[in-house]
RNA sequence: GGUCCGGUAGCUCAGUUGGAUAGAGCAUCAGCCUUCUAAGCUGAGGGUCAUUGGUUCGAAUCCAAUCCGGAUCACCA
């Protein structure tokens, strides 16, 4: 149990020892203690003064004393100012914690505790490369998913590749037409990259026919379903659900030089999946369940046979769920996908890594899945992010204006590099060593850099100022970790009894800032929110920064004060090191 | 128009779910390497928490209205 719940806790023991009524850990807030006064947790009293009608001074006053009666080997002290209740944890409750801990790299997760998640993200489509937006639905899908799981969750991370559907298409008329049968081989170029250049072919194709056809007269709309392009990309599309034996050979064909593309690029940065879904296989189910709902009335026919679900109940609008030709659409297939998941792996939690700009689509899915009394309904969370926009405004594949995930990776590897030259520090690193370091810090940085903001918030990535190594950054808090195995290295820990130890402050304040490690982590799952991490691992960095420019290690005052810092240095990189993991960040040795 | 999301320092963001004098990073300025890694440390300046009203011991946080920005409301996925 953290530090803040046990005081929770002997809190609520003691108001009802004191006043002889019941009380919640809801009747009173307890937070950490502002730098500014003496104490480490303090109790606000204000909610209680109502209830038991007597002054913030005298609850505060009688509560003290029995949390430091009572609870000797927790509170040592405490002081009341207003309505606030500082309590002074015992030297000895961090002292414990510091030998027992400070050598434990599972240190702040939780055991299992049997509930199984499954965490989809990434959902690529095989028709262009992954970019900038990808990556942070990447790396917050793959962090989550981490977060889940040293929260005790079992935990498999999926995907779903949009593999087929009329974009894929485009990709496939425009390389028929202008590719003169090269291939990624022929021309040497990423299996992805090779394949993107043909849907921004495509468009390109396209507008030029469209504009040669509003030239001779033809209304917009008009022109834009009569060009040629488009006609023969629906065309195979028909041909493709037709399963025409050369339409389906060239698909498999650009669809397999797109994913030896994403395995490069999925390897670079470190995603992986436990359960990939492929949309060619699941976009007809979700069929039988609409069926079914047709009986229970949850759906209504229209005259031209279309189906179509009316929820203006609940704010929405009618969703049509089966075309005219009874064919499936977008939700349709959602629908199956979420009960073949729910049939395969009975999880308990089924959540969805996807863009804000999707919002409105999953909440009709979870609504229709609640009104066809679906068991998993309620299990179904979408974590929404916001779209990572450029200053010029959004990426659009379709007209090139992308950040390019392989671009941007090998872009930060070769700042690190120079960032790494200049500084002179590793001249003894082989070759091999240099290029892990410059990927370690240069991937470290953006993942960092993406994962750091709340998700729901959009962000704005300005290639011009590309992200430092300065501040609230992967490289300061790698940095921080280098430094201590440096000194780790050089100092040997010492073996002294601690037992009447004290600290000083910025050694307590590092200790009771890794105490709460833990309680980070289930909070970050909790919320699913990766920037809580984030922000707290910064902190400790921080602290531990002014920490070690302040107190030798080396030359500490005594042998005590030695093996204690030796502990605080070796347990803040282990938390570093456990809490960068869980943003997909590694650190390195030596910086 | 309906629904949803956002608006906090020049910029990028936190703000422990209603608590103490609203905090970090970047940028600016002033100090600090003979001492365990200066990708660092210490300090300074910088705020109408979009606006107005309400709720109460107490509001950046909750409620209402308004303004600004964005997303979405397809027989596309």
């Amino acid at each position: 149990m953290s530090i803040a719940a046990s005081l929770q806790k002997s809190t609520t023991e003691s108001l009802k020892a004191l006043f002889g009524q019941p009380f919640t850990e809801k009747d009173f807030q307890v937070s950490q203690t502002k730098p500014e006064f003496e104490g480490d947790y303090t109790v606000v009293m204000f909610s209680l003064v109502k209830s038991l009608k007597l002054s913030a001074e005298v609850i505060g006053n009688q509560l003290g004393v029995h949390l430091v009666e009572n609870y000797p080997h927790l509170f040592s002290a405490y002081n009341i100012i207003k309505g606030f209740l500082n309590v002074t944890v015992t030297d000895n409750y961090w002292l414990a914690l510091l030998e027992k801990n400070y050598d434990d790299i599972c240190f702040g997760k939780q055991p299992l505790n049997g509930k199984k998640v499954m965490v989809e993200y990434s959902s690529p489509n095989t028709n262009k490369p992954l970019h900038l937006g990808h990556l942070r639905n990447n790396f917050l899908g793959w962090s989550v998913a981490e977060i889940l799981k040293a929260n005790g969750n079992s935990v498999l991370k999926s995907c779903i590749v949009n593999d087929r559907g009329i974009h894929i298409c485009k990709s496939m008329i425009a390389w028929q037409m202008f590719a003169n049968h090269a291939t990624p081989q022929s021309t040497h170029t990423k299996g992805d990259h090779f394949v993107g250049e043909y849907y921004v072919k495509f468009n390109n194709e396209y507008k030029k026919e469209v504009a040669a056809l509003i030239a001779e007269g033809m209304d917009e709309k008009e022109a834009e379903k009569e060009a040629p392009i488009m006609r023969a990309t629906q065309q195979m599309l028909q041909d493709w659900e037709a399963g025409k034996p050369e339409v389906i050979e060239l698909w498999k064909t650009m669809n397999s030089w797109v994913y030896d593309g994403f395995d490069i690029t999925y390897k670079t940065i470190g995603s992986d999946f436990d359960k990939i879904y492929y949309e060619s296989n699941t976009y007809l189910l979700g069929k039988d369940i609409v069926r079914q709902g047709l009986d229970k009335n949850v759906f209504f026919k229209k005259p031209d046979g279309s189906v179509w679900i009316d929820l203006t109940s609940d704010g929405l609008d009618e969703k049509l769920v089966l075309r005219k030709d009874g064919t499936s659409v977008y939700i349709t297939q959602d629908i199956g996908l979420a009960q073949q998941k729910y049939d395969e792996y009975k999880i308990d939690q089924s959540i969805h890594v996807i863009g804000d700009e999707q919002n409105y689509h999953m909440k009709v899915l979870q609504l229709i899945c609640k009104r066809m009394g679906l068991p998993y309904a309620d299990d179904i969370h979408h974590l929404s992010y916001g779209m990572v926009e450029l200053p010029t405004g959004k990426m659009k594949s379709r007209e090139g204006t992308v950040v390019d995930a392989d671009d941007i990776v090998s872009e930060m590897e070769k700042e690190a590099m120079v960032k790494t030259a200049e500084l002179g520090k590793v001249k003894e690193f082989t070759k091999s060593e240099l290029t892990d370091l410059y990927h370690v810090i240069g991937l470290g940085a953006l993942k960092f850099f993406l994962v750091r903001i709340e998700p729901k918030k959009k962000m704005i990535f300005n290639p011009e100022e590309s992200i430092d190594f300065h501040g609230f950054t992967a490289a300061f808090i790698q940095y921080n970790y280098a430094r201590i195995q440096s000194v780790l290295r050089k100092n040997e820990m010492l073996k002294v009894n601690l037992e009447a130890g004290s600290f000083l402050p910025l050694e307590k304040e590092l200790v009771v800032s890794l105490e709460r490690y833990g309680a980070v982590i289930s909070q970050a799952a909790e919320e699913l929110n990766p920037s809580l991490i984030a922000i707290y691992i910064f902190n400790v960095a921080k602290t531990f920064s002014s920490f070690f420019a302040e107190h030798s290690i080396a030359k500490a005052e005594t042998a005590e004060k030695k093996q204690l810092r030796w502990q605080l240095a070796n347990m803040t990189a282990n938390v570093i090191k456990s809490g960068m993991a869980l943003l997909g960040i590694d650190v390195p040795g030596r910086m």
